[in-house]
DNA sequence: TGAGATAATTGACAAGTTGTTGTTTAATTG
DNA sequence: CAATTAAACAACAACTTGTCAATTATCTCA
């Protein structure tokens, strides 16, 4: 990719990251995207279509970063033995916790939420595939997968919402023997 | 309040959730509705400011429809004495999900779906208090809570969008023994 | 039923946004 | 250096928004 398109692009990005901090993001205009980043706005259309198009191109920065941190970590590993991989993730929220809390909070993003969800699951998937042999099956790995996923989803948006009151490490915690003992750990009858 | 009033109101929401299905959400313009609705736009402004706020009044509807049908149901009953519960909500999304394929789906919108995980944690935060003295406690009741909410969602959506390859009765079961024992059930170290 | 209150209609307004186009200018690459 | 490609620029029509004031229809309650 040339240059000159990759800085563009990268301002752009840049520039909406920014303004979604400041204000609604459906009041924001490309106008101001392309003010800010100190560009001509048709540029903007020589790049992408939509808001849409930029927001989802700027947030896999973000997301790849966090994804290898936990791939190199977690590889091969059940994650029954890797409380730290959730940690990670905790941690990596807390440090970019002014954007996520606009894009997964109060009027969030619905397809960010769902593309985190995604992430999540097809991530578990692979680790509930490693430890096929070790476990017994509650139901299909794909939901299992899916059910895992919406847990961390929503212990991530509660604790980002509600200022952050445990370590990342103790969330962590507590994700993992919810998801694993489930909630009601009594003898099955 | 007054019968216009009302009438009104009904008109636009209708006409909203109709077009929501029809067209992107964030293309549908207040001109758009009021069209749909027979009525002139600058009625819509007596009424509401944004489509938001309409949204999110025609969806109580929906949700309240939901909440009074399960709590008749399941009032006083622990949650594991009662996989029919969750059945209902499985149910009612299918009899909703040209609706909810939109509104929780790919571009799905945020802030329903984050009260959507809001009232479902509210509901087990219940759950688990009317069960507190029998079960052992994995973490404080609003995380638990989050949990079993999150997975929900989580389960419902990729229900909906893999095209209800179970019964609700199956989805409900599944979500259940996931959300109480877990998705690893082996001998705790 | 009829008077008064309230909702809705209508047409019009300025301000702003959108997407696109054709032309010109600048930067990058080999 | 020449060719290519990106960006700037200005201007376009079409549409959206929020808000008006003046008017008409409808409902409510005495």
């Amino acid at each position: 990719m040339d240059r000159r398109k990759r800085r563009t692009r990268k301002l752009l990005g840049e520039a909406l990251l920014e303004l979604v901090q400041e204000k609604p993001y459906e009041q924001i205009t490309i106008q101001d995207i392309t003010d800010r980043a100190d560009l001509n706005r048709a540029t903007y259309y020589l790049h992408y279509k939509s808001k849409e198009e930029l927001l989802a191109d700027s947030l896999e920065g973000y997301f790849d970063e966090l994804v290898e941190q936990i791939a190199t970590k977690t590889m091969n590993k059940p994650i029954w033995e890797n409380p730290e991989a959730d940690a990670m993730v905790f941690t990596h929220v807390a440090e970019h916790a002014d954007l996520y809390r606009v894009l997964l909070g109060e009027n969030g993003m619905g397809y960010v939420i769902n593309r985190i969800i995604d992430y999540i699951a097809k991530f578990s998937e692979l680790q509930l595939q490693a430890g096929m042999g070790t476990i017994e099956l509650q139901a299909p790995i794909e939901i299992m997968a899916r059910h895992v996923a919406g847990s961390l989803y929503a212990l991530i948006t509660w604790w980002l919402m509600n200022d952050m009151p445990y370590t990342p490490l103790q969330m962590s915690e507590m994700t993992t023997r919810l998801c694993l003992t489930g909630t009601v750990p009594i003898p099955q009858t």
